[in-house]
DNA sequence: GATGAATGAGCCTTCATTCAT
DNA sequence: CATGAATGAAGGCTCATTCAT
C-alpha cells in the first residue's frame, strides 16, 4: 500500500521530469542522463520504472492526455449551460498552454512521436475522437438551447465539431511556431464564434 | 550553364531520396546512409550539395512550402469566382495528400523539426501567414460576390481565415493520425462549407 | 542444527537454480537475476548466501566436481574387476551425460571460467589429477590381472591413464559440440579398448 | 584491387588485436575499445570491418581454424612415411602452442563461445571431422606400412583416430589448465604411441 | 566533383551489487 | 533472514561528419 504510493510518486516524480527535459532539448535531443538529473533519482532507478525511453515517453502521453480527458469530462458535467461550457472548455485550455510556456512545445514533440510510437498514436488518435465528441455534444447543447433553432443545425452538428476541434489544434500548432506572438485565447475564442455561428445560421444564409 | 543544371538535378535528386526516407523513418531515424543509398548518389556528393543533415532538412522544406506557395499563388491568380478557387484550393489540397500516402506522414516529421531548428520554424510561420492571407483573400471576395451580403461579414473574414486555415491543419494532422482512415478531401470540405456559412450569416442567427 | 539443514537445502536450491540457468545461457549470459527468478528465492536471499556471483559459480563447480569424485571413489571401492570398474566408470560417465542434457553445456561452460577464476582452475585441475589417477590405479590393477602380461605394462601405464582420461575429456567435448548426434557411450567404449589393447600389446607388436 | 589488399591487411590487423586482447581478457573480459586500442586503429574503422563484437571472435575463429586446417593439409600432403608426419603433426601442434603462450588460452575462450555462437560451434564440429578424418588417413597409411600388419587394425582406425584426435584435445586442455606445468610436447608424444600401439596390436593381445 | 573508408564523441541500456525496511 | 527498490559504472554500438585519394 505504501509501496503503491511510493511508486505512483516515484512515476510521477520521472514523469514530471521528462516532462522538462523533452520540452527543452525535444525527445531526441533529451538524454536519459539528463532526465536523471532533472529528476534526482539514479539512473536504475529510472529504468525501473521505465523499461525504455520509448515507454517512458508513451507513459508521458497517457498520463497528459488521461488528465486532459479528466479536465474535460469535470467541465462537461459542470451544472452550467452548454454555451459557458464551450467557452470555458476553450478558454481554459488556451490559458494553460499561455501559463505554462513548455506545455505547447512538448505536446508538439510528443505528438511528432506518434507517427513512429504506434501506441503513442493510438493515444492521439482516441483523444482526438474523445475531443471531437466532446465538442459535438457541446454543440448539440447549444443547438437545443436555442430557441429559434432549426433541424438542419443537428445535422451540421458532426462538421461543425471537427472543424472546431481540428481549428483548436491547428490554431495552437500556429501558436506555437509563430514567428509573431499573438493572443491564444483571443483568437481561440473568435475562431469558436465563426463556427458556433456556421453551425447555428439559417439555412437561407 | 550545363553544370547548373546538372547541380540542380542533383539537388532535386537529393530532396527526393530525402523526402522518401524521412517519410518512412522520420528524420531523426533517417541516417544519411540511407538518404545517399535511396540517392544512388556516394557519401560524398551528398555533403557535397548539403554540409549538413540540418541544412538538406531546411532545404526540404523550402523547396515542399515553395511548390505549395506556387501553387496557391497560381489558383488564386485563375479567372474563376472566388468560391470556386477557396473549394478547389481544399479540395486539390485533400486530393495530393490522398495521392501520394508519404505526404502527410513527411510534412509532419518537418513540422516536428520547426520547434528545434529555427530556420524551419521561420518557414512555417511565413507560410502560415500566407496561407491564412489567401484564405482572408477568397473568404473577402466571395462576401463581396454575395448579393445579401453584410458588413459584419468583412469584419468577420479575419477570424474566417484563421479559423478555415487552422481547421485544414488540424483536420490534416487528424487524418494523418487516425486509427480510422476516412475521406479527408470530404471531411474538409464540409469543415469549410460550415466556416463559410459562419462567415456570411446575418447578425441575428 | 534446523538452521544448517535449512541452510544446506536453500545452497542446494541455489546451485540448482544456477545450474540449470548456466547451462541454459552460459555463465556471462546469466543474470543474477533469471537465477533468483529459477531458485524461486529473493535476490537478498540469493545474495545472503553467495556474496557474489563468481563465488556462486565457484561454488557450483566444487559441488559437482565434489559428486564426481564421490562416485569415482564409491565405484574404486566396488569389490569388482578392473576391467568392469573400467568399463563401468566410462560408461556410467557417458550414460550420466547422455541423459541429462543440461550437465555436458554446464560442465564446459564452467570450464571455460576455469580460465579467468583461479579458484576454479585449481578445481579442475586437482580434478584432472584425480581422475587421471583414477585411470592409472585401474589400468595397473588391469596389467596385473593380466595373466599374460609383461613388465612394459607397468612402464606404460602413466602415458595410458593419461591418454585414456585425455581421450575421455576430448571425446566428450566433441560429443557436446558434434552438428550430427552421436552414442557417446558406444565411440567413447571403442576408445578404451584402443588404450587398454595399447597398454596391454607385447613390446614385439 | 588495392582496395582489397588493404581491406584484408586490416581485418588481419583487428584479427590480431583482438587475438591479444581475447587471449589476455577472456572473450567477455574484452571490451571493444581494447580492442581499439590494441589495433591502432579507430572505433569507426573496427565497425566498419565487423558490425558486432560476435561477428569479430566469429570471423577470428574463422581464420584461425583455416589456418590450422592449410597447415595440417600441407603436411599431409608432404612425401614422408605416415607414421613422420602423424608424429610432425602431433608435435608440431605442441611446439605452436607452447611457442606462444597466448594460444591455448585463445583457443579455450573461443572454443567456449562455440556454445552460444550456432556460427563458432559449427566451424569447431567442421574442425573436429576434419581433423579426426586426417588421423584416420594417417593411421591407415600406417597400418599398410606395417609389415606384419593385420586385417584386424584397419578395421580399428575409426576408433584409433577418434581416441587420437580426441586425446590431443584433451590433453591440451589438462596442460592449459594444469597447477603444474608439463611438456605438452612429450607427453603428447607418448599418449600418441600407446594408442598407434592399440591399433597394430595382434588381435591375441 | 566524387568516392567510401575512417573518425570518435555520444548514448541507451544492462546488471552485479547494496541496503533500508 | 528476507525483500526488492535503488545504485551507477561500464560497454556495445551508432552515425553525422571528414578527408585522403
Amino acid at each position: 500500500m505504501a509501496d503503491e504510493q511510493r511508486s505512483a510518486a516515484r512515476r510521477r516524480q520521472i514523469f514530471q521530469a521528462a516532462a522538462v527535459v523533452f520540452a527543452r532539448q525535444g525527445y531526441h535531443g533529451a538524454r536519459m542522463d539528463d532526465i536523471v538529473k532533472e529528476s534526482g533519482l539514479s539512473k536504475g532507478a529510472l529504468y525501473w520504472y521505465f523499461k525504455t525511453k520509448e515507454e517512458l515517453a508513451t507513459g508521458l502521453v497517457h498520463q497528459m492526455l488521461s488528465a486532459e480527458k479528466h479536465g474535460m469530462d469535470e467541465l462537461m458535467a459542470a451544472p452550467r449551460p452548454a454555451a459557458e461550457r464551450l467557452e470555458e472548455l476553450v478558454r481554459g485550455f488556451a490559458r494553460e498552454l499561455t501559463k505554462d510556456p513548455d506545455k505547447a512545445p512538448l505536446a508538439l514533440e510528443l505528438l511528432a512521436l506518434a507517427q513512429n510510437i504506434p501506441d503513442i498514436r493510438a493515444c492521439y488518435s482516441v483523444h482526438h475522437e474523445q475531443y471531437t465528441e466532446c465538442m459535438r455534444t457541446l454543440l448539440l447543447e447549444v443547438c437545443e438551447a436555442e430557441p429559434d433553432a432549426h433541424a438542419e443545425a443537428a445535422r451540421r452538428a458532426d462538421a461543425a465539431a471537427l472543424a472546431l476541434a481540428s481549428a483548436v489544434d491547428g490554431l495552437t500548432l500556429r501558436w506555437t511556431l509563430a514567428r509573431t506572438a499573438f493572443d491564444l485565447e483571443e483568437k481561440l475564442w473568435e475562431v469558436v464564434q465563426v463556427i458556433v455561428r456556421g453551425l447555428l445560421s439559417h439555412p437561407a444564409a
